[in-house]
DNA sequence: TTGGTGTATAATGTATACAAAAAGCAACAG
DNA sequence: CTGTTGCTTTTTGTATACATTATACACCAA
């Protein structure tokens, strides 16, 4: 934890919420690394507060999975290994497919023309090198999606399952060949929800997954590979 | 909360979990009823533990949705609205579906032995009129193909999902009348994950799930009818 | 009677104090 | 030189104290 947490003092919410945001984003962002322990007292003078807010944000962590409690020793960032972000994925695709077949069903045609545009804009992002404003057009739109089914819980569920990756997000969208692609299936994606064809939807929606699934994959496998040549 | 809460020292885990096992399952048993408050002293006395664990154990039922937050008056547990049960059931459906089709690619004979002694135990449970005794069966079998899937993700999700439902579980399982469909859906379930036929399987899941949603949802519009008659 | 205001009370939000256990280190014995 | 024992330090687990805010109730005025 080189970087400075920077507690985000806009929001007027409880300071176990602050705390947790924070924590939460250090840890998504690769910040707070895997295997790095979250000692509390620490913790609490780096962000100015108690110990208190500090261990109730990290039961929520837990909860969530980003942190693991070793009894009587403390919190850790939780370590992600090929398998767990297999299993997420696994999730993923299901929840993603089921999200895109009842957008068919139930989209508004409001929601509709903000979907074309997100769509329009990733492909204006796509083309320039930011990676950031790609990776924000591509949140945005999948937003829309999942939002379009009504379903809370779903949306819940989704956005949590897409922060797990959220370290590896850049991985698949720095690989600039790839860009194309990632247009094309956003577009295949748009054009089954406007024609409400729920099973081309639900292909293309799983594609999607499969296909940032192997960029992940591959990424972790370098990573590891890396890792282990460093302590044999 | 007329019965006593009462705390489980069997296990040796830190009071928090402790509390939150407790409050868990007094939130899934009905025992703490939506809407009612929960006030840390109170319970922190009837327990017998301090503040602490009890806020701690909060923030975890919290994330789990089993509780809503508001600020500066403390948790209540979460009101259970048609709506909101609709969703977890659609969510459910599509993970249930998923749980299944993993299941038929990924189980083991030895596992697969298992679930037909499950289903077994089940339809003889059916024929008994012990509700509790057919509800452990139920999960019994059900745990069986999560566990299956091999994706650990996966089975914490499902658990959850289920567990929102855990207080309208005894409505499908009393209607005695339905004893036989329930059996015969288990085993419509298992004969398709032994014949490893995805498709089946997964229709199957689905139909079970559909059936056990009619059964809650007309449950749940008749506790709102009274309810509205008891304060117009 | 009704509406509003003020005070008292009770609950949460936060901080801190204390206890117990684990980890690291040093010293000593073999 | 190595292994073990015991002490010290650090950290978690739990309890409690203090601050702040919301709520309820009573009282007063219109």
């Amino acid at each position: 934890m080189d970087e400075q947490l920077q507690i985000d003092m806009d929001e007027f919410l409880p300071l176990r919420d602050v705390v947790f945001n924070t924590l939460r984003r250090a840890i998504l962002t690769g910040q707070l690394k895997p295997g790095e322990r979250l000692m509390e007292v620490h913790l609490a003078n780096k962000l100015g507060v108690s110990r208190t807010p500090i261990r109730e944000a990290i039961r929520k962590l837990e909860l969530e999975g980003l942190v693991i409690m070793i009894p009587r020793r403390g919190a850790e960032v939780a370590r992600i290994t090929e398998k767990s972000l297999k299993d997420v994925l696994e999730v993923r695709r299901a929840l993603d497919a089921l999200s895109v077949e009842l957008a068919c069903d139930r989209i508004t045609e409001e929601d509709m023309k903000r979907l074309l545009q997100a769509c329009q804009d990733f492909e204006k992002a796509a083309k320039g090198k930011d990676a950031s404003v790609i990776a924000k057009a591509d949140v945005a739109l999948h937003d829309i999606i999942v939002e379009a089914t009504g379903n809370q819980r779903l949306a819940q569920l989704v956005n949590n399952l897409s922060e797990q990756m959220y370290r590896y997000r850049f991985v698949y969208i720095k690989e600039e060949s790839k860009h194309d692609m990632l247009v094309a299936e956003h577009r295949e994606i748009y054009e089954s929800i406007a024609s409400r064809d729920k099973e081309r939807a639900a292909r293309a929606a799983k594609l999607h997954i499969d296909n940032q699934e192997k960029s992940i994959i591959r990424q972790i496998r370098l990573e590891n590979e890396s890792r282990l040549n460093k302590q044999p």
